[in-house]
DNA sequence: GACGCCTACTGAACCGGATAAGCTGAGCCA
DNA sequence: TGGCTCAGCTTATCCGGTTCAGTAGGCGTC
């Protein structure tokens, strides 16, 4: 089956191809009543622009990059992404942009990756996920001039665009709230310590505890794994001044929390208080139920992919703070025993 | 920063973009010593041909396409799609191929994207998931003779090329193991019934039952989800002839069947015994480890990206059996009580 | 009725590569 | 020394759009 060109359409319509190219893109130049004829052939003979036509000339290849840098084992446990993926496709396709996904193994690959998109000029922009300290990607990306909106911050961005969700007011809230509850003992068993919001959350961690008088609050890193999310769980709970809540930085490392505890012999949430990040289906499947911090991750996709998109039709760069997550308590909180 | 071309290479080798282009695709007609030179200058400035460029002259715009007909809240919470597209990516990127996503919300969607991808020569071929029956997606294919692969089979994949895992000797294994252990009632919580793969291997559980005598088999529907898993689970051990074991169409069903029998006080395996198929590690992470049926996802989704770069590369289509998906036991199965 | 002006188009250049066809000079041989 | 071959390049064309610089023709105007 041949492909129709706009050349095809041009003949059928006896114009020129230059008349068409106006007709579709609803510039002036034509009549109204030739427009609807061109657009009417189109529609017939079933003709899309060729991408690579139009990028070459337009300069805009009409696609969005994201590089995911995670290893596949965590990529395809955590739904975050998928979650990020399908809201930030809604948005790209209903302004009919592509989605260009590549996954890379480190932050020096995925600017290797940026350097290529941008020399093949394969994508329009590009989504950063998952911000470090001292990002180098991020001077990559301001030296190329290549349109990026970074999911994370608030800070660390230099001159690019971002969004993110308070994640120190999140974790405030959850602190305060297992403090209402009677809490003195809480631990946290946090993601990858080099990431930008894990930072931020251990911060906003040491500060509230310090506030509260928390004497006993502690740390630990873990890596995403629900091996790893098991293990800390397993360390701290055989300490001698065990935590009676642990705040897990996602929703895996909750559920492979709340197995150890149970493995323990404890009782949740009686002995043990657990609080997700990232609320999924998953944190209502377990038992018990898990308190989590929700907030909607597509819409997040969405509104970064809406925030890139202005980013490349030139519009000044935005930073802005999206939803707080939001705590939902569940059947895993609770005071603790003894009070 | 300004994206260098041919010409910029070509103006500081001082020969014509011709030769550059020559020296850069290994074809013969430049000496090697200005080969060498030539792509010495090319790798000193950041050189990348425009994929548009490229695209356009040469018919091919190196990309595949995948585009992923389920709900937003499915694809988040499943990790076999991000483990797929994960392996994708790994085949792609190292024939420096790129992946274009596109999430559709029904087939008729999905037929659309792909005649406007063929339209735009935006890819050079796509991956389908979710074979179904009767499956208009690929008459549609065929018509456009856009290189594909069906990620699904056997049968009811027409003239296009396909990868299956043998769904029905994995179940049939399954089903002998449960009986091995004693059990004779035997329910199946299934995915969404227009699935092919779904009505593999219910008419495999049909099979197995029969040949087993086993009258009480019994095969409820569902749609992937925690929720709907629970419902089912629900219903089945609400039943006189409560089931001894159930095998779930996915591992997020399985899990929730596991709380809801929890929930009913039952125990999980003695009461109980509960297989999952496709193993992830949140089989791993509940109590007790779900017995599982596994296979290397992302080598599937590596095998079905190379077998499509081969159509595209114009060998014959071919139709593969890949791995068969293999039977971990853990302890959510044992012999009923009472045996 | 000559002039300007506007509308609705056409023709051609251009984007940045791939590639077929043409050219050139060196080397070889008769 | 002239002719032939061939490696090693250059030149020109093409892919399918966008866009700019014309241009033809209709219309109003003084």
């Amino acid at each position: 089956m041949k492909r129709p060109t706009i050349a095809d359409v041009a003949r059928h319509a006896g114009v020129s191809k230059g008349a068409v190219s106006y007709a579709l893109n609803g510039q002036p130049g034509v009549s109204e009543a030739t427009r609807q004829r061109i657009l009417a052939i189109a529609a017939e003979i079933g003709f899309s622009p060729s991408s690579a036509a139009r990028a070459l000339s337009a300069a805009a290849s009409g696609a969005v990059g994201l590089a995911l840098c995670r290893p596949a084992r965590i990529l395809g446990i955590e739904p975050f992404f998928m979650a990020l993926i399908s809201g930030v496709e809604a948005e790209l396709s209903a302004r009919s942009y592509a989605l260009t996904l590549q996954v890379v193994a480190d932050p020096d690959a995925e600017i290797a990756v940026y350097r290529r998109w941008w020399g093949e000029r394969r994508v329009d922009g590009v989504l950063v996920c998952d911000l470090r300290t001292d990002d180098r990607r991020i001077p990559a990306l301001e030296q190329l001039q290549l349109p990026a909106v970074v999911i994370g911050g608030p800070g660390g961005t230099g001159a690019l665009a971002s969004l993110w969700s308070d994640d120190a007011a999140a974790l405030t809230e959850t602190v305060e709230y297992l403090v209402a509850l009677g809490h003195r003992r809480i631990a946290r068993v946090a993601g990858l310590p080099d990431l930008r919001h894990t930072e931020i959350r251990t911060d906003a961690f040491a500060t509230v505890c310090q506030r509260l008088d928390l004497v006993d609050a502690v740390t630990v890193w873990s890596d995403y794994t629900g091996e790893e999310g098991g293990r800390a769980t397993r360390r701290l709970l055989s300490s001698a001044q065990r935590p009676t809540a642990v705040i897990y930085d996602n929703d895996v490392m909750a559920i492979a929390g709340l197995s150890v505890a149970q493995e323990m012999g404890l009782t949740v949430p009686a002995d043990l208080s657990i609080v997700a990040w990232d609320d999924s289906p998953l944190c209502r499947l377990v038992h018990p139920p898990l308190t989590a911090l929700g907030r909607d991750i597509p819409a997040y996709g969405a509104h970064a992919a809406k925030q890139l998109l202005a980013v490349i039709g030139g519009e000044p760069v935005s930073r802005v703070q999206d939803e707080t997550p939001h705590l939902t308590p569940r059947g895993s909180t609770a005071p603790p025993r003894g009070r």
